[in-house]
DNA sequence: CCTCGATAGTTGCAATTGAAACTATACTCG
DNA sequence: CGAGTATAGTTTCAATTGCAACTATCGAGG
């Protein structure tokens, strides 16, 4: 109620966070969702086989922060759609090996363009400095947190 | 595939920050879920009430970026609770007016120190400097996607 | 003033989500 | 080796979510 012990919710930092980021994540998959029939976790999952060939589920769930019953989901879903390619893993049969199609690779190679152009868009906000300081700042805070800290090369 | 045209989703920004907000959103709501039984867009329109007394449900929309169902479910749960108190507007009847009950204060009284101390902790890896920067750089890119732009003082 | 389009808020329904339980496989230690 | 524990991934189930449709009220233009 008095001022001084309230909360300014606009100045709040998981709150901020919270706000831009799912903005920048429904405006984003405005750009493929509907055009290419995926989801946000689909293109999460996409977004990482596109970086890191023959990698496990835990992998994927490791580096999108993403449970991993919604990364199994996006998989079977990435499978039926013949985006995806799974085979055991020779060495663990639990695990299973994950790799884009080359259909999952068109669009991935789609997609791509279409987020660093909407991300180009967004950093126009800010100068050179602001941007390098971002970044500094978002790495500390990841840090803080324990995010991406371990990045098992691609077991 | 070929890493010139791969994403590197560690360092994309919708991505960096879609994984730290729901990070800290969890552990926030570590804080109060179970002890006051509250979730988090519950949370987040009592926050906002701590702040704006007698406004619309409307109005907590606007300034949480929640659809509007969420926080009509929201209400309707704090309601139950006793946490809010809800009265008709005068001039407008479609509109009611939302406050906190005094046991609605009591609980945001409790949850702001938890959610401050919490901020600091996050804020500790950076330096006053990064700080500052990183104030700057949210609000440009809020700036940029029409974030808190209207600020219809409390209609 | 009365109809028509806009707005506040709720409800129905279908899809998404995650915690917990389960299956299957691998690793460890006696 | 064999029992017990840990891990990968899936399934089940209940809760959360959001779109769309609905109700109620308001305000503007004929």
């Amino acid at each position: 109620m008095s001022p001084a012990e309230a909360l300014a919710l606009g100045a709040f930092l998981p709150y901020r966070l919270s706000v831009l980021a799912s903005r920048m994540s429904r405006e984003l998959s405005l750009l493929y969702a509907e055009r290419y029939g995926i989801a946000i976790p689909e293109w999460r999952v996409i977004a990482v086989l596109g970086q890191h060939e023959d990698v496990s589920a835990d992998f994927v769930c490791v580096k999108t922060d993403m449970d991993k019953v919604t990364v199994s989901r996006a998989v079977a879903r990435l499978l039926e759609k013949k985006l995806l390619l799974r085979r055991a893993s020779s060495t663990d049969r639990r695990r299973s090996m994950l790799r884009l199609s080359s259909a999952g690779r068109r669009v991935y190679a789609d997609i791509v363009p279409l987020a660093r152009s909407y991300e180009r868009r967004l950093l126009n906000a800010l100068d050179h400095e602001a941007r390098a300081a971002l970044e500094r700042a978002l790495g500390a805070l990841e840090t803080q947190l324990g995010i991406g800290a371990s990045d098992p090369a691609a077991p």
